[in-house]
RNA sequence: GGCGAGGUAGCUCAGUCGGUAGAGCACACGGCUGAAAACCGUGGUGUCGCCGGUUCGAUUCCGGCCCUCGCCA
């Protein structure tokens, strides 16, 4: 299995952790988290953090700004250096954009200055979202027909790429093609939506009896960054009395699982593999994919062809 | 039992001086390239508590009934 990747998606209580640890059992390998939100230190109740020893979990304090391009250089060492010692990258997460950049080289925009930021953000709200976005036009017309005029933060950020001479539109769309760095066999786990439910909700009532409200007013007692801020439950659980906090925690972890359905159905070459039994069944049954996309040629891992492409 | 307030979308509620109704949240779908558990766009899903009356027409006005909440007994 030498040199290939396997990576595991899926929305949140899947049981994507318990299907890569089963993994990890089976085969010499290494596991990598690409969780927006597992990177932080502090909330392993609240972001579901695995007791096993995971790459890119708990790497930052609270008060750091996470970033898709940080994170994906990070990854790619991880992968990279698994891969040199002779493992197999296992990489698991929910975050779509995450495991994309893990995967793929999608060559993100370097960061703004928060001075830059902060002059288009004025601008922004001084013009207005139409002339905002009649501005950009001006600039850099293909990031302009990819954004809507209300969409404050590309249009703000478009307009600083453009200005730093760089583009929002990307010269090479690699989020949305099979390309990855090294050959990937990339399974997506399903789960009937009221089986997802269940679970969520046993798992949400887990987290506060594991101690999720303390762990929240921790999160906040200290300097927080707008990312981790927005980590489910770290506000509600502060604020609101306990049976509200459940179910608003409840409801923002739905939206959430339904929001990584979406990326799981549109994530191309994602293999779909039922995740309705035990987890070393799946991840038996994700060895066999492995093993039947190690027989194919060298390049892109293993895709499940959807259509002729003609 | 008496008095008062109220029954409209999955939830909280607005509204219709009579012409079959709309916000937020939720939900569904779509977008997204250093904030992605974020952000943006589109979509209203309904016996307007029930029965009767007035009316060309009632969710709206009138009568009765049922239910909920509060106060008084």
């Amino acid at each position: 299995m030498a040199e290939q990747v396997i990576a595991i998606f899926g929305p949140t209580a899947s049981g994507k952790s318990a299907v890569a640890e089963a993994l990890a059992d089976r085969i010499p390998a290494a596991l990598i988290s690409a969780d927006a939100m597992q990177v932080y230190r502090g909330v392993p109740i609240l972001t579901n953090q695995s007791e096993r020893p995971t790459e890119l979990v708990a790497i930052w304090e609270l008060d750091h700004e996470a970033s898709v391009g940080e994170y994906a250089a990070l990854a790619h060492d991880a992968i990279d250096k698994t891969i040199g010692k002779g493992l197999t990258p296992v990489v698991v997460g929910g975050t779509g954009l995450y495991l994309r950049a893990a995967l793929v080289e999608l060559a993100v925009p370097p960061a703004p200055s928060p001075a830059e930021r902060a002059r288009w953000e004025r601008f922004y709200d001084q013009v207005g979202p139409q002339h905002a976005h009649e501005a950009l036009a001006e600039r850099d017309p293909e990031a302009a027909a990819r954004i809507h005029p209300n969409d404050r933060r590309r249009v703000v950020r478009a307009l600083e790429l453009a200005e730093a001479g760089s583009s929002l539109a990307p010269r090479e769309d690699r989020l949305w093609t099979e390309d990855t760095r090294h050959p990937t066999v990339l399974v997506g786990l399903e789960l009937e939506k009221e089986e997802l439910d269940r679970r969520i909700e046993e798992r949400t009532r887990a987290m506060f009896e594991r101690g999720a409200v303390e762990e929240a007013r921790q999160a906040l007692a200290r300097p927080i960054s707008a990312t981790a801020r927005t980590i489910h439950g770290v506000q509600e659980l502060a604020d609101l009395p306990e049976e509200e906090a459940f179910d608003a925690l409840l409801r923002r972890t739905r939206r959430y699982a339904a929001y990584q359905r979406k990326w799981m159905r549109r994530i191309p070459g994602l293999v779909s593999l039922p995740a309705d039994r035990p987890p070393g069944e799946v991840a038996d049954a994700i060895l066999e994919v492995a093993r039947a996309g190690e027989r194919l040629p060298a390049g892109p891992a293993r895709r499940s062809r959807r259509s002729a492409d003609a």
